[in-house]
DNA sequence: CACTGGCACTCGGGCATGGCGAGTGCCAAG
DNA sequence: CTTGGCACTCGCCATGCCCGAGTGCCAGTG
């Protein structure tokens, strides 16, 4: 276990650090911050910290750098999560406000969220799996040829085209388009499937096929659009990444454009608490020289996405962990007003 | 007027400019072109070129590199359209095989189109001011809430909600269905407000207040989201584009997250032929050292949208517009198909 | 008259050199 | 355990130098 006065020396490191992006050495440090010793005292504490292996120097004789450990202590056990500022908190709910649909609230806050972190923001739509429906819709577009629309009580629409084995009449779509609403509106999407299970039977023999045709669809539906959408913004941000900066740039614009990748990290952790993934915590390894800041949101108590920032591992956690925050916190709420 | 040796001089410069990426001197022009003249005569000519500002010199005595007035004259005089090969032709088609939506479709389309040229691609959506009508839905949400629904032959669908005056009885939403539909569907968007004018003065009085609002939101979503979408993708190809690559990609990137100003890049173009707008031929400064190759493309004979690709001025002009051109054609039958 | 070969000149890039400064590790003393 | 001192390391930067690619000009030639 590492003294008091060491942590101190850590924080001081990767605070210094963070802010000018040069290897802090000793004396500097004693300079900067009121450690209360000299600089040989320091120069002790850091030969600890590097063999235990939360810094390390780039080169011999130049300052120290923390590593992904370090920053990982830096986070648990020595920084916390700097609230936002109150000209900040109403800048949030100038952006906001207005926005008019779904599209325009992932929009407005991933924007949002770019500029308050001066990072890569990346915001998932709302899921389909945890959200409940609030109306089906069946248009007839040909006689054999149905459209059925989803829509969810995040304001979610999702379309599918139904080709159907026999034409089908508009009455027995009107009662088909009845029953299924009266069954499923309201009730979350995983229930869906055994609400409807039974509903061919009711139908003549004749339209039995159309319904399950219908009905596969709308499983089908629920089931591959959970694969979920999202919006990345503030890619510009990454040229402030670091000197070292085409090499850098490259894989993690290839990794944000890989959507799987982004939904797989933003969906590694399991609840709506904030996850803080750092350098090579990150599976994919374009992203080993970034940390990711991720926490779930949601319209109720329940998260239905996930939104972060995706980040040089020298970062302002603090001050990144709590922009993150305020901003879920806010589309929550956008969200359960809609 | 220059000579057709002078032309033939400046092609190579371009062509070889373009591979290497560095500035090319006399004798190396005369090594790799069969100009069948001295190197001598090869700076004669180059001097007169770059008197009349076609190519430039970097730094006193170094090599020429082509100005925007010489890429200009390159691509409208001295090159053609480079037709894909056929392999390449069959990679389109399997890449866009199996495209289930218009999302998909667009999808498929900006991530060929970037590594068909290696530079970031831009596709807009389909429309609406173009397209036609397929169908509009009307919803019960609640008894004074509505939500309408349209959907346009290239699949793009869209919903606001209408917040009605009074309540609307089932009845009365049938009718105003039918109705609406009736006079609409397979006619153009632009012709729709003329077509439903008189529709409120049909109905019981009770209910026009609602009728109106409806088309007062019908009308409304075919202006406001005329204002176009787009897809981008590539990104990672900027970090091919040159040497002093932070500064230059920067610009790059704010503008790519400006969906207005890519908005209207694409829209310069009056018709669908293809445009290539050149360095400072593009009115946004963040664009002054890129190039643009754009076109439209459409179900039928008339374009609908644009799509197109943004890179370094230095590019591989022949092979990138025949890229756009045949992804352009391809995605034009595609959606001509659904 | 256009082309060619020769020539002197320019200038950027690469490389070795050397001084500077920040930083380190170690040690002996408080 | 802390501190001041000290010798040492090494990256950075400025300097100076050379080399080569490229240029412009000019006189000569078919």
């Amino acid at each position: 276990m590492l003294s008091e006065r060491r942590l101190e020396v850590l924080r001081a490191i990767v605070q210094d650090y963070v802010g000018t992006e040069e290897p802090v050495g000793s004396k500097a440090l004693t300079e900067r911050h009121a450690l209360g010793v000299s600089p040989a005292t320091v120069r002790n504490d850091m030969a600890v910290l590097e063999e235990e292996g939360y810094i390390a120097q780039p080169h011999t004789s130049a300052g120290r750098i923390p590593t992904d450990k370090g920053y990982r202590l830096f986070v648990d056990k020595l920084a916390g999560v700097k609230p936002l500022s109150s000209p900040e908190r109403r800048a949030i709910q100038n952006f906001m406000a207005g926005a008019v649909d779904l599209d325009d609230v992932v929009g407005r806050t991933v924007r949002l969220l770019a500029q308050l972190t001066r990072q890569v923001a990346v915001v998932q739509y709302p899921s389909l799996t945890r959200s409940t429906v609030r109306h089906v819709e069946l248009l007839s577009l040909a006689p054999a040829r149905l459209m059925l629309v989803l829509i969810t009580d995040t304001g979610r629409v999702e379309q599918r085209m139904v080709d159907c084995p026999a034409p089908f009449g508009e009455a027995s779509l009107a009662d088909l388009r009845a029953r299924l609403n009266s069954r499923v509106v309201g009730r979350r999407f995983a229930d869906v499937p055994q609400l409807v299970q039974d509903l061919p039977e009711s139908f003549e023999t004749e339209d039995r096929g159309t319904v399950s045709t219908v009905l596969a669809t709308l499983l089908e539906t629920l089931v591959e659009e959970t694969e979920e959408r999202l919006m990345i913004g503030g890619t510009a941000n990454l040229t402030r990444f670091g000197h070292d900066f085409p090499v850098m740039i490259r894989p993690v614009l290839e990794a944000l454009e890989e959507q799987v990748v982004l939904l797989k990290l933003l969906g590694e952790a399991k609840d709506s608490a904030m996850t803080v993934r750092i350098g090579h915590e990150n599976a994919h390894e374009g992203l080993n020289s970034t940390s990711v800041v991720a926490v779930g949101y949601g319209s109720g108590d329940e998260a239905v996405a996930k939104l972060g920032v995706v980040g040089p591992t020298r970062m302002d956690y603090p001050g990144t962990m709590g922009a993150v925050r305020a901003v879920a916190r806010y589309v929550g709420q956008i969200l359960a007003e809609s």
